[in-house]
Order: C-alpha cells, then structure tokens, then sequence
DNA sequence: TCAGGGGGG
C-alpha cells in the first residue's frame, strides 16, 4: 500500500507521512476541566470571567451576538445568569433554541440539573410531541427553532418571553433564519425583548450587520467567549488524493500503525462511501496492529446499529467510526482522538426553476471543516487530517449556503403570509432565497387555493398554515370530506411524513428483507402499501420485535404514530370528518390526486414515466412496488421527485388519467395557461 | 432499471 504524505502548514520542506511537527491550532488549548456531572451544585466555566459584561450587554443593547466555541457553556450558563438578574420576573420566560430535537432535551435536563429544578419545572423544554414545561412556572425554556417558529403563528409578538436566545445560529437552519427575519420585526414593536444570537466567529459579523441596518447603530454588540476544547493539529495532503475513499481507508491505517491509543472517527458522504471504505479497511485489518473495530454511521441504521459506535471497543482494539455528516452535530462520540476528513458532503439543493430537488456531493465549507476537526478534540488533544492540499483548502467557502436558499420555499411562504408578511420582496431576509424560489412558492399556493387573487391568504390557506404537512398533504387532508376518506388519508399523510419505513440492509438479509417488504404490497401502489403497513403496526401491537421480524423501522413508525394523532387534532379542528373509505381503493386514489394534481405522471414503455407537467423522463425509484410493474391504466401520481444520478419518483399510485381532469385541474384553469394532462 | 447527506413541524 502506498503512504500518503502529509505536511502541515508552516514547514518549509516536505514533511514526512504524519508528521507531527510544526503544528497548527485550530482550537486555542484551554485548561481542562473535570467533567460537566454536577448535582445540585454550580461550577462555573471560564463564561463566568465575563457574566457582568454578558448582563450590561443584555441590558443595554437589544440584540448580543455572542461568539462562543464548543463548550464555553453559552448554552446552559447564559440563561441561568439572565434568570438570576431578574429577566425571568413577572412571568417572564428565556428561551433558547435548537436546530435539533437531542439538543434541546439533553441541554434542558443538564441545567435543570444544574439549577436543582424538576425537568419541566423551572426549567422545561419543548419539541413536536413533547411539551414538558409549565405554563406557570418554566423560567427558561429550551425548544427546537420550528417550534418557536410555529408559536408566532399563534402569538406574533411572543409576548410571553423577554429573552430569546438563537442558538448554533450558524448553523442556519431554516427555522432559525426564519425567526431572525421575524424577531427583527417583533423588536421593533416590542424593543423590551432582547434577542441573542450565538454564532460561530466567521459568521459574527454579519449578524451584526443584519441587525444594526435599519436601526439605530448601538443597538447590537458582539461577545467572545472562551472554549474549552483541547487542541487540534491539522494536517493537509501534500498531493491531491485521486481517491478519497481510498485515500481515507490508507490514513486510518497509517495512524493505526504509528500512533497510540484513541478512536478514529472518518467523515465521508454517504452510504455508498462507507460501505466501500469498510471493505477497504477490513482488507487491511490482518496486516494492521493493533486491532482494529469497524462502525459505520449513518442516518439509514436501525437504532441498535447506530448505538454500536457509542460502545467501547475491546481492550487492545481501536475503534473507527466511518460515518456521514451526521457525526458533525446531530451525533457526539466521546474517545475520537483522531478526525479524517474528506473535505466533502452531500446537501439537498433545490432548483425551483424545475421544481426540481437533488442531492450533490460539493466540498466542505471552512465552518463545516472546523466543526469537524472539533470532534477530535473533545476529551483530549487530537489529530485531523483534512484529504485535500492546504491550496485546495483555502478555497473552501466559509460556510454552506443557508437551507433558505436551496429549499422549497411554498411551506414557509405560506406561514409568513399567515404572519401577516405579504410582501415578500420587502421582508427582510438575513439570506433571500432566489426569486425564482419565492414566485414558485406562491404559484404553487395559488395554484393550490390557498392563495387568493389578491395575493392574501384564503380561509383554507389560513388553516393549512397551521398544519404541520405540505399543502399537497393538507389538500387531501381536505378533500377527505369529498371523498369520504378521512380515516384513511390521516394514515397515509403521516406515512409520507416519516424517511426510511423500511430497512433494507446488504447482501442476504437485504434478500430477505425484501421478501418481508412485499407482504404489505398493495397493488394499486406504495399509498397503499404505506396505509398496510401502518395498519399491521397498530394491528400487531405496535411491538419494536414485529419490526425487527418484517424488516420495518420501529422508529419511524412509532413516528408516523404521532404525527397521525397530531393530524387528526387539526382535522377534528377543521371540522373534517374521519370516515372510513371501507375499502374502497378508488375513492382513496380520487382523494389522492386533488392533493398530488401537479405531481401526475404518464408510462413511456421503456419503464420510464413523462412528468405531465414539464415532460420530464422520470425513473421509478427502486424502494417503489412499481418498479418491477406498469401500471394499467398507464397513470400515476407520484408524492415526490428527486435528482440523485437520474431523476427519480418516489411513494407512487397508479390512478386513471381523467381523474387529473376532474379533481386537480380546477384551480390552475382560473390562471388560463394550466394544462392539467398534455 | 437497482437505492438511502442531515435536520425541523
């Protein structure tokens, strides 16, 4: 095997494979503090050095950007100074948020622990699903961003806080972009509320500059706050890696050779990667001293494979993580001493010239990089290797473009305008979303009526604004009166709510696997399928050893649970009925297609289908019942589309092609240049 | 013909 070489910045002449010299600090080296398990007793970390400017800068500016690495306890202490300075008085809450569920629940249970509170007392938290706060007595509250969000919906000014806190605003979900556009709006009518917005350094600056445009010029400040994390070095390649799955599997095994003990956590894109590089390693293992464990790490895993990466490996072994994105925030092991990273990530880019979303591979950004190398630091100094020249390197962009900008915009049009932002091209965005993603966003609710000529809200637009689903969903939602399919239609919208229902894993168990997966095949399509299956959960007890026996996902199921009776809260509220169809298939694919009425599709013959609008050749995606079969009639409607290698659709039901005519065409007619079937 | 970056409501 050939070695890869390796230098690191700042020496002169070529390093030797894995030099250790000359390092490169990403992460200034803080004193190391005892583990974070405190009961009933407050520790300080080094934010406590700066609690007085942290409170003058609250009191006195309305927005703090405050820039603090991992582990400067901006996010457990931060609201705990707020509350004992007197911002919790009057019934007044802190709130901060997160991009993500785990984080919002683990940071709440912490400080409630750290504060001497019952969870869900002084100190609560609240995602989709679980509310464990008190109306009366939480103080601070932690929370996803989309459910802040979703609060303005019913309370504009969020009147019941006096802080709130945008956590990992860096990260720049859509929700907290979202919220930044509205919390600037709220300030303005509210200016008692204080707004701080935790950020990495290289985005700090242009917060501030989004918030003191328009406003008075002392209205925002920026905080620094020390880490607490150990160094990093960094090392770079030499020479482009022609390869850097190869290139990857080479690294772990040279630091496996010649370096002491701690874990190796690889950052690849997907499946496909890891899967290689497994087979890559496993080919080296015999020759390689010491021992070494393989895990992959990906969102596709049953929840036991995911749970593998956090157990020790045996004394004497090394364990290497190989792993997707999902290692650089959503999930942290503890024990990396070693990050290798290929510098490259797989986002979802949507084009709404086409309506057209697709996954692609595109470099890392620095932001993304730092966040990566971080992972090697957590417990002791570590080592990252970056599989790409330091040239390559420095043309990295600083960060990912934000989700605003390359995500369906229709959903999120739809609940600004319910907030009363009707103008959208005056909305001020800390990142527009192209134009073309705006006008194609109320194109769509207009098509949909929940648009009306005027630009404003309909009644039923105002409704499905509420709704947690898309308004195709929320369409038949709506239509189940019509057609007599309430009960029904709740099942399969909660069903296209929830990613991988099946789990379908490689080589021989995914044979089997596969044969599990038919049993619940309907033939009019996967609608259907999806609706059998549900059924067979609830049937069968709702038992994780059912799943576990038919090759089905205990976890997304037990999610598809929920949000159906969430849905048939807004459905009881909307005064739909909750009829049964009584198996009737037909009436089910008529209440389809008044939800999917842009989404029909036509059989070529070669077992491609022609999108109805745009003519588009479309691949029958191979998770789909109708992949092996035609359809009769020749039609579909189809829930998703998506461009990986080709385009493909997903989740698709055969129906019969007047019914295009019949239940979708009445609202793109009114524009007079919609063509339903052509 | 053969497939799944990661989040959120």
């Amino acid at each position: 095997m050939s070695s890869l070489k390796f230098w690191v910045p700042g020496t002169a002449g070529p390093g030797s494979t894995l030099d250790r010299e000359n390092q490169e600090s990403i992460v200034q080296s803080a004193p190391a503090f005892a583990s974070l398990s405190i009961h009933n007793q407050r520790e300080r970390l080094p934010i406590f050095k700066h609690r007085q400017k942290l409170l003058y800068a609250v009191e006195k500016c309305g927005v703090m950007i405050v820039v603090g690495q991992t582990g400067s306890g901006k996010t457990t202490q931060l609201p705990q100074y707020l509350m004992e300075a007197g911002w919790t008085s009057e019934g007044n809450i802190i709130a901060c948020t997160q991009p993500r569920r785990v984080a919002a629940t683990s940071v709440a249970n912490r400080v409630a622990t750290e504060v001497g509170s019952l969870l869900g007392d002084e100190v609560g938290y609240t995602i989709r699903f679980e509310d464990v706060s008190d109306k009366q007595r939480t103080r601070i509250l932690y929370m996803t961003d989309g459910m802040l969000f979703r609060e303005t919906l019913v309370d504009p000014l969020l009147s019941r806080y006096s802080v709130i806190m945008l956590d990992e605003a860096h990260e720049r979900s859509l929700y907290t972009d979202l919220l930044l556009g509205v919390l600037k709006k709220i300030r303005r009518k509210r200016p008692s509320l204080r707004l701080i917005v935790s950020s990495a350094t290289l985005d700090a600056a242009a917060f501030l500059d989004y918030f003191t445009s328009n406003a008075t010029p002392d209205d925002a400040t920026i905080v620094s706050l020390e880490g607490r994390m150990f160094s990093v070095q960094v090392f770079y390649l030499r020479e482009p890696a022609p390869d850097y799955v190869t290139a990857a599997a080479t690294t772990a095994f040279e630091i496996n050779s010649k370096h002491g003990p701690g874990d190796i956590l690889i950052f690849l894109t997907g499946r496909e990667d890891i899967d290689r590089c497994l087979e890559e390693l496993s080919e080296i293992i015999p020759r390689s001293s010491p021992r070494i464990a393989l895990r992959p790490l990906h969102a596709g895993l049953s929840t036991e494979e995911q749970l593998a990466v956090f157990e020790p490996a045996e004394p004497g072994t090394r364990k290497v993580i190989v792993s997707t994105n999902i290692a650089e925030a959503s999930v942290t092991i503890s024990g990396i001493k070693f990050v290798v990273d290929s510098c490259f990530v797989k986002i979802r880019v949507y084009n709404p010239t086409t309506g057209l979303a697709s996954l692609v591979t595109v470099p890392t950004s620095v932001a993304s990089a730092t966040q990566r190398a971080g992972r090697a630091g957590r417990t002791s100094p570590g080592i990252c290797y970056r599989l790409c020249t330091q040239q390559a390197f420095n043309l990295l962009p600083h960060s990912t473009p934000p989700e605003i900008t390359r995500t369906d915009m229709t959903t999120p049009i739809l609940q600004l305008k319910s907030l009363g932002i009707d103008n959208l091209m005056k909305f001020e965005w800390v990142s527009a979303p192209p134009a073309e993603s705006i006008l194609r966003a109320l194109e769509t609710l207009f098509a949909a009526g929940m648009v009306g000529e005027d630009g404003r809200l309909t009644p039923t637009g105002q409704k499905v604004a509420e709704c947690p689903v898309e308004v195709g969903i929320a369409r038949m939602l709506f239509s189940s009166k019509e057609f007599q399919c309430g009960e029904e239609i709740l099942t399969i919208a909660a069903m296209c709510s929830i990613q991988d229902v099946f789990i379908i894993p490689d080589g021989a168990p995914g044979a089997l696997a596969e044969l599990e997966r038919r049993k619940f095949t309907a033939e009019e399509g996967d609608h259907l399928t999806l609706l059998n299956v549900y059924n067979a959960f609830t049937r069968y007890g709702k038992s994780s050893s059912w799943c576990k026996n038919h090759a089905l996902s205990f976890r997304a199921l037990s999610r598809a649970i929920s949000i159906r009776a969430q849905l048939k809260k807004y459905m009881q509220r909307f005064n739909l009925p909750l009829e049964s169809c009584q198996g009737d298939a037909k009436r089910l694919r008529k209440c389809l297609v008044s939800g999917y009425w842009r989404n029909g599709a036509r059989w070529v013959g070669d077992g491609t289908f022609k999108s109805v609008r745009g003519n588009r050749t479309m691949y029958v995606h191979p998770t789909s019942v109708l992949f092996t079969r035609k359809p009769r009639s020749g039609w579909v409607v189809f829930h998703e589309m998506e461009e990986t290698k080709k385009t493909q659709i997903r989740i698709i039901t055969e129906i019969e092609s007047e019914w295009l005519l019949d239940y979708g065409h009445k609202y793109e007619d009114k524009r007079g240049n919609g063509t339903a079937v052509g």
